[in-house]
RNA sequence: UCCCCGAUAGCUCAGCUGGCAGAGCGAGUGGCUGUUAACCACUUUGUCGCAGGUUCGAGUCCUGCUCGGGGAGCCA
């Protein structure tokens, strides 16, 4: 009969960091991480995801044990005493009185006591959080994602949720999945012969968000400063290290904010996440410096130091046009920027992070602010060294007649978007927003090459296990 | 979606101009009085991604497909 007890035990992080009072019958459950024996002495290092160290746990008789049934990836109750040496890799630790084996784990555990690539891990999700690695990662992101809801609340942000379920593709933002309930292979028909959605669960076609923007402008015009923080959705059949079809985004959304107003918040948000990171997740950041990017630690650092620059589109034109350089993608005033001239700006010419404003209305979306030059939108990317395009943003449209013909000029439905022309026609005003993927932020936090290891169970074209 | 590369043991990979399927690691067994991904000895391992084709003979050459990786586009 097995006995657990959950508020009894104590945690590993607790007791590496000296944090208990008692050191006489400590219970600790966890996982065997490794496991060496001998005839007269056994280890075991035990880990309960609290912290990247393991707890040793030594076994002084391991006749008196079932050893038989440890292996790599087993479950233990462990009670002991614990003991502080002097002279090892680890200041405490635990000697067994008794253990139980709360499930064994079999020689075809897939996990081996040596490094996987991360593509075979990436097929065996369901074990992957209990590498190194990725109990890493996952503690990381937690964090992270703990420190975005303290800066907003620190600036007395609201966070609002969005709809998941939402009716237009609303920017052109990307392609939606569908919701629906009707049936696949014998959907009913309208007089057209085209699938007749008034029959549908919500009586019109939905699908998933690409963006809570449209609904966070109207909460911004209502309550003042908000921020959404939740999981966005792009049927795109995106096949590269930096998609996921199912992925995390942060939009900041303030009434009476212009956009060089919103600059000023936007480097201050990614550098008091960047700090956090440093001094709120140090163990986390010196492993990704280690083993997955050696000299991250610096990059961050440097950004943080860093006065982020700030030229328009026009400008940044100018200089690609002079810039010695052969880009596979010719330059010219009004095409968008390719990866190749993102990077060149951050990493060549400026060598820091960098805001881009004032883009030409073409490549932006409808609802961005036109300018006085009427050819050129209050748009903003924010590109930093190594990646290019990290934030999005830009001062919204608030004119009503300016709004609706950009609408009328992309052939929109305006019917369907009159709740966000409403917004311009009752008590309009300035406001401003940006998006971050939460995702390419842990990317260049920790280094990871890969959006797939940065988010526990990534969904993408023909993927979607576990 | 486009371009390039790849798929061989549980994992990482070698296998030349076509000729008997290999290594390291892991795992298993035994040994070892304090180990740090312990160490030493022995043992174990195959639908060569799938389907066709060429050939006396294909892991190797050809075609198609599937999946994976890198890059591009879309974007966060």
């Amino acid at each position: 009969m097995i006995r657990l007890d959950y508020f009894k035990r104590f945690k590993v992080k607790d007791i590496l960091n000296d944090n208990i009072e008692e050191y006489e019958d400590v219970l600790v459950m966890g996982w065997v991480k490794t496991f060496r024996s001998s005839k007269n002495i056994a280890f075991i290092e035990l880990n309960d995801g609290s912290s990247f160290e393991n707890l040793q746990i030594v076994v002084l008789s391991p006749e008196e044990f079932p050893l038989d049934d440890i292996a790599n990836g087993a479950s233990l109750r462990v009670e002991g005493y614990l003991d502080k040496i002097e002279g090892r890799e680890q200041s405490v630790e635990m000697k067994a009185e008794k253990i139980e084996v709360l499930g064994e784990a079999p020689e075809d555990y897939k996990l081996q006591k040596k490094r996987h690539s991360f593509e075979f891990l990436r097929e065996i999700a369901h074990l992957r959080p209990r590498t190194n690695t990725f109990s890493v990662m996952n503690r990381f992101r937690s964090k992270m994602a703990y420190a975005i809801h303290k800066f907003y609340n620190e600036r007395d942000f609201y966070y609002i949720h969005t709809p998941i379920i939402t009716t237009g593709d609303a920017e052109g933002a990307g392609e939606m999945f569908r919701v629906s309930t009707l049936d696949l292979k014998n959907p009913p028909l309208n007089d057209q012969n085209e699938v007749d959605f008034s029959q549908d669960f919500f009586g019109q076609e939905t699908g998933l968000t690409v963006s809570g923007q449209l609904q966070g402008e109207l909460l911004a015009t209502a309550i003042g400063d908000i921020y959404t923080f939740g999981p966005t959705f792009r049927a795109e059949n995106s096949n590269t290290s930096r998609h996921a079809s199912e992925f995390w985004m942060i939009e900041p959304e303030m009434a009476f904010c212009e956009l060089d107003d919103m600059l000023v918040l936007m480097e201050d948000f990614i550098k008091y996440l960047f700090r956090y990171a440093l001094e709120e997740a140090e163990e986390e950041i010196n492993f990704f410096n280690k083993w997955i990017d050696e000299g991250r630690k610096e990059i961050i650092e440097e950004i943080i130091e860093s006065d982020f620059g700030q030229i328009t589109y026009t400008e940044a034109i100018e200089i690609l046009e002079n810039a010695e350089e052969d880009f596979e993608f010719p330059v010219e005033w009004g095409v968008d920027l390719q990866s190749e001239h993102e990077r060149y700006l951050t990493e060549k010419h400026f060598n820091k992070p960098i805001f881009v404003t004032d883009y030409p209305a073409e490549i932006k979306a409808f609802y961005m602010r036109l300018n006085e030059d009427g050819k050129t939108v209050k748009a903003v990317d924010c590109l930093v060294p190594q990646v290019g395009e990290i934030i999005g943003g830009s001062q919204r449209e608030e004119r009503y007649d300016v709004l609706k013909e950009k609408m009328e000029n992309e052939d929109m439905d305006l019917e369907k978007y009159s709740w966000y022309l409403d917004i311009r026609k009752y008590g309009t005003v300035p406001h401003s927003g940006f998006g971050l993927g939460f995702e390419r932020l842990l990317m260049y936090l920790s280094g990871m090459g890969n959006i797939r290891d940065v988010i526990p169970f990534p969904r993408t074209p023909k993927s979607a296990e576990y």
